[in-house]
DNA sequence: GGGTTAGTGAACGGCGCGTCTCTTATTTCA
DNA sequence: TGAAATAAGAGACGCGCCGTTCACTAACCC
């Protein structure tokens, strides 16, 4: 019984148990009603433990969602169909704000105000790249095969999906439906950086 | 000095102070650090007064914010200069963003939780119908002279640059200033909205 | 002016914070 | 292998704020 009997975790073994406790809370009761006791209890550690390593409630989600996203991100190549690649790449990111992952977002939001600038830019940027990177990617695609247009390429375009998902997410109590993401990709997204060649 | 001597207030006149004094603190601490009890110190009122008329902390903020809204909001008529109108009426936004209007609204996103939908979509609602409307008149300002393409009228566009404005505020400590509004202007909302004529 | 309504101020129990202490398990190294 | 050092678990502590309650009093309404 080695498995059931963990005795007294230490370092990064007691580390990731936090993080399972902390997002699972996060997934329960929300980033405004999470208690560091309740973390505590959860993952069967002192709170001094918690304390230890983070100096707050907002720089303990944090370390979870940084956590949990080495986990998730996806390798994801472009297959050519670029209404598609939008399509389940922006559906992946609204499911994601489902998750935990999303109440810690919304969280990092509320208490963003007073936050140093270079701070809050090293999360966000942290955020934003993964995510410009894939679809970076498939506007390249797009613009080798004459499907987008070049100018789409500015990072400001190349983010406004994943900015308008999480608009929207943080706007409404839920992430964007299948109908949400059609809307925004034929209303504004494909429009704004498709060639006119089919 | 009827003026320095209210002596004790009731009602409407109780409630703006209320108002005020929440607004006061939102602008000094923030959404995350507000008191109840500084609230009501702040309007020399009990916290029993506050209790009577809101639940929580969230309902009195959004009460504040909406009291101020309809103070704000002006009318705006189209001059038929398309980008400097739409320039100026986001720069209006992201100056209300700088007040403690902006800090509410990053207050109202955080506890968006569990909050019934209706509810959120009543308050979101409140928020964006007028500036809907406002965004609305300069766009079809805009397609009466041949400017804007006609398909730009649907909601989801006309809601695109109060959006990512408001992406942008809460993604960020600060809100958008000029350069951030040129860019959404010409590289996003602009190009997908005009027809190409000058 | 007497009764009603509404606001003040203070006190209260409760909860979660962040710190600290005491005890115990695990690791390190003599 | 045994002793010292390190890190964790459990929980008590004082504090600040919550949301409620109560006794008192000012404002308003005939």
């Amino acid at each position: 019984m080695t498995e059931s009997t963990p005795g007294r975790r230490r370092g990064d073994d007691l580390e990731r148990a936090i993080f399972e406790a902390a997002l699972a809370e996060l997934a329960e009761v929300g980033y405004a009603n999470l208690r560091m006791e309740a973390v505590a209890a959860r993952a069967k550690a002192g709170k001094a433990s918690l304390y230890k390593r983070w100096p707050d409630r907002a720089r303990l989600v944090q370390a979870a969602a940084r956590y949990k996203a080495t986990e998730v991100e996806p390798e994801f190549e472009p297959s050519g169909d670029l209404r598609g690649d939008l399509r389940k790449v922006m559906a992946h990111i609204a499911a994601q704000q489902a998750t935990p992952f999303g109440e810690a977002i919304r969280g990092w939001i509320g208490e963003l105000r007073g936050t140093p600038s270079e701070v809050a830019d090293e999360l966000r940027t942290r955020i934003e790249h993964p995510r410009i990177r894939i679809f970076a990617k498939i506007f390249e695609d797009g613009v080798a095969r004459g499907t987008v247009r070049p100018e789409a390429l500015h990072p400001r375009v190349v983010n406004l999906a994943p900015a308008l998902l999480t608009h929207h997410f943080l706007t409404r109590a839920e992430p964007a439906d299948d109908a949400a993401v059609d809307e925004i990709l034929d209303l504004v997204v494909l429009p704004l950086i498709s060639t006119g060649a089919a």
